[in-house]
DNA sequence: TGTTGGATCAACT
DNA sequence: GTTGATCCAACAC
């Protein structure tokens, strides 16, 4: 079944380690696209220098500040997308990185945006409890490995927190 | 108005 | 292990 707006509100921590296992699902015109989430990472609050709504609050990062259970796509390096669903009550800023799913090409979180045809354009700020872009609870519990986040070591000590989530029983989510 | 660097990936050596 | 592709938001003038 598809996950309501109060999954969404609790703290981002449990949400992203809940999320694992979740399936992923793109409602486009002609075709619909769905995953299994096998890798996330928890970027939350103010005092977390990795993540975007550290430096305070702006046009990019906007949608962290809102209330959870909506889509934060953002542009990097020039030519990536990045999937992040906002949480926790509207005011703090919190979201969770959907960095794998168990889909052909979709293990990262660049490839797995380009693989779903997920755009700032289109897909930043959308509600997830529509009709276009959700997650679903398909009663699979995995095992949950956790550890430290990737690509964020400007973070200082925020980059030694064990943040990121992924399934156990996937070999290689999207990095060694 | 100009500069800079990033929550990446793939293709190299 | 290193580097090029490629662009926008943030910040410094």
């Amino acid at each position: 079944m598809k996950l309501k707006r109060s999954f969404y509100l609790r703290p981002t921590l449990e949400v992203a380690r809940d999320l694992l296992g979740k399936y992923l699902v793109h409602q486009t015109a002609d075709k619909i696209y769905e995953g299994k989430i096998i890798e996330t990472e928890a970027y939350v609050g103010p005092e977390d220098l990795a993540c975007h709504a550290a430096r305070g609050r702006t046009k990019r990062n906007e949608m962290m500040f809102g209330k959870g259970g909506f889509a934060y796509v953002y542009f990097i390096y020039g030519m990536y997308y990045c999937l992040n669903l906002t949480t926790e009550k509207e005011g703090f800023p919190a979201a969770v990185l959907i960095r794998a799913l168990d889909y052909p090409k979709a293990h990262g979180p660049g490839r797995l945006c380009r693989e779903f045809k997920i755009t700032r354009e289109a897909h930043n700020g959308l509600d997830l409890t529509g009709n276009v872009l959700w997650v679903e609870d398909r009663g699979e519990k995995p095992e949950i490995q956790s550890g430290k986040r990737i690509g964020v070591a400007y973070a200082g000590h925020c980059a030694d927190w064990p943040w990121r989530f992924f399934v156990s029983d996937v070999a290689r989510p999207s990095r060694p």
